[in-house]
DNA sequence: ACAAGTACTTACCCCAAAGTATGTATGACA
DNA sequence: TGTCATACATACTTTGGGGTAAGTACTTGT
């Protein structure tokens, strides 16, 4: 989990930051590319490894992978595998993960406001 | 401003991600270390440079000014500047970014109770 | 003459997040 | 026998955000 280096000005503001703002720490649990698109396609329901990969073509697997077990650990999604081959496993929201509708609502009105996009 | 390669898969998934993700366009705003803390010193009012500063002991001036250059790009803030000695220079919220107060409340909502902080 | 205050600017470096490429285990099916 | 599908893992490289350090312009106070 690519080891952090205490003693750097970088981590201990970022630490400072995640500490004393609410925004950066739900940045932290939600920013990235990708990890909003997941968490919006999951809002919709619980989905298997390969739904979620194919509802977002340009992510690689690599990058889907990091960021499901980075949402599983922050306790955003729970994992299901059933022990079958091939493989079949899927991802659901927590209680948290779902709280961030509400959160995720706010920002979106906002963005169509300010991209000049609403019409009421 | 830093040019930017366009034909990197890193910029294509960033411009993908920030069309169809209201989240990310947020983020684009709003997100890293600084801004959300600059937004919410500002929330309470405008500010001059010297004020803004002495509220972030942390910062450093190249990434306060850089991110004040980018709020005001982004149109989220107003620089008023007077032409005196030494300088005296405001910055104030535009609509746009007091319209940020509810996503920053929501995101603090979440923020409280998913540390296990809220008490109610 | 020079230090101090205000609001910046610029050149350079570091590192963590993102991307590339390839490999793995297991069983079903042809 | 070997190819396919699923759900990963891992070594390596690239990119851009953030940090360090130093300098600038202009005027007032000593």
């Amino acid at each position: 989990m690519t080891a952090i280096k205490e003693n750097s000005t970088y981590n201990a503001n970022r630490e400072i930051v995640l500490n004393e703002c609410p925004v950066t720490y739900v940045m932290s649990k939600i920013g990235g590319h990708w990890k909003p698109i997941i968490l919006y396609h999951l809002l919709s329901g619980s989905k298997r490894y390969s739904e979620i990969k194919k509802a977002m073509p340009h992510i690689t697997e690599k990058m889907l992978i990091q960021h499901l077990k980075q949402l599983e650990a922050d306790k955003l999604l729970i994992r299901e595998a059933k022990p079958v081959v091939p493989p079949y496993v899927t991802y659901t929201l927590t209680e948290s993960g779902k709280g961030l509708q509400t959160v995720i609502s706010a920002m979106a009105d906002w963005a169509f406001k300010d991209m000049g996009k609403v019409r009421i």
